[in-house]
DNA sequence: TCATCGAATGAATATTTATGCGATTTATTC
DNA sequence: GAATAAATCGCATAAATATTCATTCGATGA
């Protein structure tokens, strides 16, 4: 029931500009989510969402993004925040990370200098690495997932 | 004296972590600014600061280019109709596009959470999308093929 | 089946943030 | 410099959001 709503708050705050968190469940009990302010805010917290200023002054629920990058940028500290996901296929290590960020996160990958990564391209919130053979890239993505998961 | 102030809040955001209103004003007083919380309210909205929940479910003030995401983008016909062509080998799909548009039409392609896209990089005019196999990039090509011969 | 534990939630409330309004300062025009 | 307009800000309060506490619900193991 929570990840279906969650799934819900997602859709309905792409879908319409959502100022408030009463509105927000106004939208879900339409949808018939019969809940309360309470449990909305809960939700907004675990997505991460945060509410910004629009242009035009209005307040507006988005999602998350980019947790601030602005001080430390130990390859180990802030960027290893960025990293949302990691998998591999063949003899491809895909990262991916939050928006913008994966040129950043793709220099530290490199800085590695492991012979085993023969190099790696970053869009804006992928990144592709291409190993020696596919057993390197099992290892190398796992190296970056421990990474993630103790981050500084 | 306003606009002293608000350079100093930017200075300060970036500087701590800085989680409520009453905390910041607080920092301003230490430096000199004797304002209270309604202030530091305009302030935040004039600078189109927005209050995030960090990795450690710590709330925190920051920037706003970081943030500035608010319209995503869907795969809707306009950008199928970007697509020139579509071909695949082992297990990397090639999409083309309309000079400008891969990273749009990119973006629509990985929002479909398919588990079988590994994930996408779009350069200017060509996108490649790791699949889990050879088999599925056949499968995904021809997915692609579809929408654009039905761009809804 | 029952007891137990933990996650999920609502109700009530605390905390935080936004704003209407009037006072004061600052800029502008004559 | 006086008169007027505009911007800034504090106070008080409204509005919005977060959290505490108690309860319920579901899963798990005895």
């Amino acid at each position: 029931m929570k990840n279906q709503r969650q799934e819900k708050i997602l859709e309905l705050i792409s879908k319409y500009d959502i100022g408030s968190q009463d509105a927000l469940m106004e939208k879900l009990r339409e949808s018939g989510f019969e809940i309360t302010q309470a449990t909305v805010s809960r939700d907004i917290r675990e997505l991460k969402l945060s509410r910004v200023i629009s242009g035009k002054g209005q307040y507006k629920y988005v999602p998350p993004t980019v947790l601030d990058v602005s001080n430390s940028v130990r390859f180990n500290g802030a960027l290893a925040e960025a990293i949302t996901s990691v998998d591999y296929a063949g003899n491809i290590v895909v990262v991916k990370t939050n928006p913008g960020l994966a040129p950043a996160v793709a220099t530290g990958i490199d800085a590695q200098d492991n012979n085993v990564i023969l190099g790696s391209i970053a869009g804006d919130d992928t990144i592709f690495v291409v190993t020696r053979d596919e057993e390197s890239a099992g290892e190398i993505a796992n190296d970056i997932k421990k990474m993630t998961r103790n981050p500084q």
